[in-house]
DNA sequence: CGGTTTTGACCAGCGC
DNA sequence: GCGCTGGTCAAAACCG
């Protein structure tokens, strides 16, 4: 016993200095093994920064290849513009002789162009703008910068309706009055929009949109108070005034009033320019309107075949190109017509048809209704895919869109839920401007090329695309960011942009909104925002449930 | 309490 | 000048 008891305490003294010994080597161990790693973290670091480096380049190559085909071919588009000055035919458009003749006769209407311009309006548009489209470092200067983008609409929301280079002087000198600029501090102006607007009711030019709702409100995604309802001749129907409540001075009104040939129609006119940040999903829809008169004003074709429903206006669709693999597809917005009014030029978009005829394979579809008013929706959808949206900060899960998800934006002139998934399947058949989505978290070079193409090859698609990318980078972020905005315009980017909701689901079920837009209007934009949503007097309910622009009513 | 809606009154433009 | 019409104002009511 007392053996083993000496045994084991040597051992147990052994152990302890085994025990020291170990540990010594244990830390001299652990500290190379620091230094092992270290050094081994570096030189990933040092790695991945190079790949980094690497891919920031490719990037950087890609965007001066954008840019420089960009400038060419915008250039390329003056020149033309210049030559149908020059033989002074009308191109693009396809106008009835007689809606033709009217139309020239109206002075007004012409000095709006919407689509073509005077060849002095012309010079002095390039006297103003003979700098190139932006060119930002980051890139972003694919003419975003609102009043630098000859091609845009700058315009976020009504001005859908001056959205146009084309636009008069004057027009573009409202614009720089009136439209917000991200970059420049906005110009200080006369003493107010509202004045403005007073003083020169007759320039202003509209955007009408026709859309089946049967809900009394139409979400647009801005804020709008009434001021005033009325009874207009011919209309049982009150016409509702709304005026944008975003900014005090937003010059912005709309009117909202149902066809009195079909009450789900909800006839939504936007006047005026926001001079203020919008939110996403406002913008959107500014920006989808804008988009529509700036395919109109820059050149889109119409085509005389469709009846007109409003007597007195020229009724044609719109068409417009996208560039799809070098061919250009064209895209026709039947139903839409462009009013001579000589006191209100006004483009309407007729998005209430069921069957829309669509040239093109793309974006167009027509898809099944996934709302509660299944065939009246217009199914009208346009669709362009590849935007990075890695430079957003948001990830747009729920939306048409699904911007984190896929990296695409994507306009969408659509009223169902079902056309959700339009631009999905698009990108399923033809694999062009979009990521596969199998592959969306990098960039493919394909990708990027198909991109280039799309951007650089059509004006009028530059025009949507920048309608749609300054809905998000520059409407949606500031909306974002809430700099100054109302908390309810703050959207929600990780769930679903307000307008994108095409029912409210919720908290007001009487909005519509309107389909049409609301889901994508994430993107586009009509120029206008309508939004909404007007106590018609259809709606039982107080205004308040009706409008949809009550951001407080905002589903977000 | 603050913002919005309602609604009658008011104003301006236009045609006769 | 008068009447009609479209558009706006503004006080009161309403609502959250």
């Amino acid at each position: 016993m007392e053996v083993d008891q000496r045994k084991t305490a040597q051992i147990k003294q052994e152990d302890k200095g085994d025990d020291r010994h170990c540990k010594q080597e244990v830390v001299d161990h652990k500290v190379h093994d620091l230094n092992f790693y270290d050094e081994k973290q570096f030189e990933l670091t040092k790695a991945e920064m190079g790949e980094v480096r690497e891919e920031n380049q490719r990037l950087r190559l890609h965007l001066d290849q954008i840019m420089k085909d960009y400038q060419t071919l915008q250039k390329k588009f003056q020149d033309i513009l210049h030559q149908q000055q020059e033989t002074s035919t009308p191109v693009g458009r396809t106008i009835n002789h007689n809606d033709e003749q009217q139309i020239n006769d109206e002075s007004e209407l012409v000095s709006l162009s919407l689509g073509r311009v005077s060849s002095t309006e012309l010079v002095k548009k390039d006297k103003r703008s003979t700098t190139p489209p932006t060119k930002s470092a980051e890139g972003l200067g694919l003419g975003l910068e609102y009043g630098k983008f000859e091609l845009s609409s700058t315009t976020q929301a009504e001005s859908s309706v001056n959205p146009s280079p084309e636009n008069s002087l004057e027009e573009a000198k409202d614009e720089v009055g009136e439209t917000w600029t991200p970059q420049k501090p906005p110009t200080p102006k006369r003493s107010g929009d509202d004045q403005e607007v007073l003083q020169n009711p007759a320039k202003k030019t509209r955007v009408s949109v026709r859309v089946r709702c049967d809900t009394p409100t139409m979400n647009d995604g801005c804020q709008w108070r009434k001021y005033g309802q009325k009874i207009a001749k011919g209309n049982p129907c009150p016409r509702a005034y709304y005026r944008c409540t975003v900014s005090p001075t937003c010059p912005v009104r709309k009117q909202v009033q149902r066809c009195p040939q079909d009450m789900s129609i909800l006839i939504t006119t936007y006047e005026g320019t926001h001079n203020h940040p919008l939110a996403a999903s406002a913008s959107a829809m500014a920006s989808t309107t804008s988009a529509a008169a700036s395919m109109l004003t820059s050149g889109s074709s119409t085509s005389g075949s469709n009846t007109n429903p409003n007597p007195g206006t020229t009724s044609h669709g719109l068409n417009f190109y996208l560039n799809e693999k070098s061919k250009l597809q064209p895209i026709y917005l039947p139903h839409s017509s462009i009013s001579p009014s000589p006191s209100c030029p006004t483009v309407t978009l007729d998005l209430t048809s069921n069957t829309l005829s669509t040239s093109s394979p793309y974006n167009y579809r027509s898809a099944p209704m996934a709302t509660t008013f299944p065939p009246r929706y217009s199914t009208t959808n346009l669709n362009f895919s590849s935007l990075e949206s890695n430079a957003l900060p948001i990830s747009w899960s729920n939306g048409p869109f699904n911007y984190g998800k896929s990296q695409m934006g994507s306009l969408n002139f659509g009223s169902t839920q079902a056309q959700d998934n339009i631009y999905n399947s698009y990108i399923q058949n033809k694999n062009m401007m979009a990521t596969p989505p199998t592959n969306q978290n990098s960039i493919q070079p394909d990708t990027i090329e198909a991109a280039t193409r799309a951007i650089t090859s059509d004006p009028n698609f530059q025009s949507v695309l920048q309608a749609a990318l300054t809905s998000i980078i520059g409407g949606g972020v500031m909306g974002l960011q809430g700099g100054g905005e109302k908390s309810e315009q703050n959207v929600k980017l990780g769930d679903t942009f307000p307008v994108f909701s095409s029912f409210p689901s919720t908290s007001n079920s009487n909005k519509c909104s309107s389909s049409f837009f609301n889901k994508s209007v994430s993107t586009t934009t009509m120029s206008s925002q309508p939004a909404g949503s007007n106590s018609l007097p259809f709606s039982n309910s107080r205004s308040k449930s009706t409008s949809p622009e009550n951001s407080r009513d905002h589903v977000v």
